[in-house]
DNA sequence: GGCTGCTATGACCATACACGCATACAACGA
DNA sequence: TCGTTGTATGCGTGTATGGTCATAGCAGCC
């Protein structure tokens, strides 16, 4: 039973593209990465630095944004060093925390009154 | 090595904050749902029939879906009633897709002046 | 070529979670 | 109150993946 008409659900691949999209998004370790990138390029010693973690599992996580393309590197020497295309998920998260404070503001209001 | 200042980096709550909601958005099931709801309300057995999900899995995923906020629904009875709150979704998806199209012609471009 | 420092990757473990089955629980009607 | 119907939940299983360690690959220097 549905109120409005059938109208068009996306193809099983977009569903999949978008999930896996913001699946990206759903690790705090990726997050992190891309604020630490949004302050500006850096190499990955200094990410390994900032964040604590392995060498390995920033590599890893970092060719994932890679291949999504939040992420570009340029060589210098034997160094890679990274830049963050974060201007999407500057939005992206823009909206969400706009969405929570929205939120947040309505339980309050809800508490007052009660 | 950071070629920008350093900047603020959000807490570990509020990462974690984000990225749960997006993790949301990161199953197929979920956002299928969504999609569903997008076109209006519509009861459980419909969802049931149009997602081919168990009543189970369909329960639970509306059920997280609503702990964010967004998903609602009423009761009918003994039936449940959902309705999507799909402005924000509606967002960040349009972002995304408009991002996967600016990346899609880049590539084909490049193909272009190979 | 051999050495050194940086990055990528294979093997592995632990954990999270999607998904179904069975069942318990809630709401309505007879 | 009891049966019926619709929804939530405990449990089990399989899979995906976050995270580490060890190691392989690779760019530059002697």
């Amino acid at each position: 039973m549905v109120v409005a008409g059938p109208g068009s659900i996306p193809s099983p691949e977009l569903l999949e593209e978008f999930s896996q999209f913001f699946r990206l998004l759903s690790e705090p370790a990726r997050l992190q990465l891309l604020c630490h990138l949004r302050q500006g390029s850096a190499d990955v010693a200094y990410l390994i630095e900032a964040t604590g973690f392995s060498q390995s599992h920033i590599s890893r996580q970092l060719s994932q944004l890679q291949r999504a393309g939040l992420v570009t590197c340029d060589r210098d020497g034997v160094r890679l060093i990274y830049r963050a295309d974060t201007e999407l998920v500057e939005e992206l998260c823009n909206l969400v925390q706009h969405r929570m404070k929205q939120r947040l503001q309505q339980q309050l209001d809800q508490l007052q009154t009660a």
